[in-house]
DNA sequence: ATTTTGAGAAACCAATTGGTTGCATATATA
DNA sequence: TATATATGCAACCAATTGGTTTCTCAAAAT
């Protein structure tokens, strides 16, 4: 079953939970606090998060500590640039058309 | 039952699909050649695709042109906007770190 | 006028998902 | 040492998903 991260950013939670952890890793039990959902619910979330490499445990004791790898985020951003391309060459069609208005109206 | 551009862009036809039709407008039949599967798995895509307004239709007689709202696409830009932040700076640290090393070097 | 074609809608189905509860295990703490 | 805490794992469940088949309707083509 090939996790994929596309996937992992479907649900809202997971995107909470990435948005969370972003700036200090946190424990399931702390992370789990955050939200409505029990515990459990949390870690399944994480270890679909581990599966595709967005998020790393650190194990400290008998607590765990998982931490965003943020590096794996580009993915999504290598995706979007091909789309980017478009929106902005849109842009700079408009741009042009702009500047041609401008000139010709004087 | 509120559509979601993350949800929709997690299936991978859906991707797909997003990606064909991002250069020019197409009809359901002429998207589904493109795949394995049926027109209705297509046309189901579509719908979904279309709630999230990811897409629009144009009706050309009996045909319907589905074409990309790219602009749409933005949202997920947006929402990468927070981890980019956090990449770059993550990056200048470590320029940061070898522009030490380099002079402490001398 | 009849037939073919393009497409949405509905009914159905197996697989997956997000969630729960209960249990097992290892590490702290009393 | 006995107890409390942090976590993962497995079994189970209802809802959702991606797919198929069948049907209907409207627009072209014959």
């Amino acid at each position: 079953m090939r996790r994929d991260i596309f996937q992992a950013i479907a649900d809202p939670t997971r995107r909470a939970i990435i948005a969370l952890i972003a700036l200090q890793a946190m424990t399931p039990n702390a992370i789990a606090d955050h939200f409505e959902s029990s515990r459990q619910a949390v870690s399944k979330h994480l270890k679909i998060l581990t599966e595709c490499e967005l998020i790393q445990q650190e194990q400290k004791g008998r607590e765990i500590f998982y931490k965003l790898e943020v590096e794996k985020m580009k993915e999504i951003d290598i995706w979007l640039e091909q789309f980017r391309k478009i929106w902005e060459s849109r842009f700079e069609q408009l741009d042009a058309l702009l500047f041609t208005l401008k000139n010709t109206k004087k």
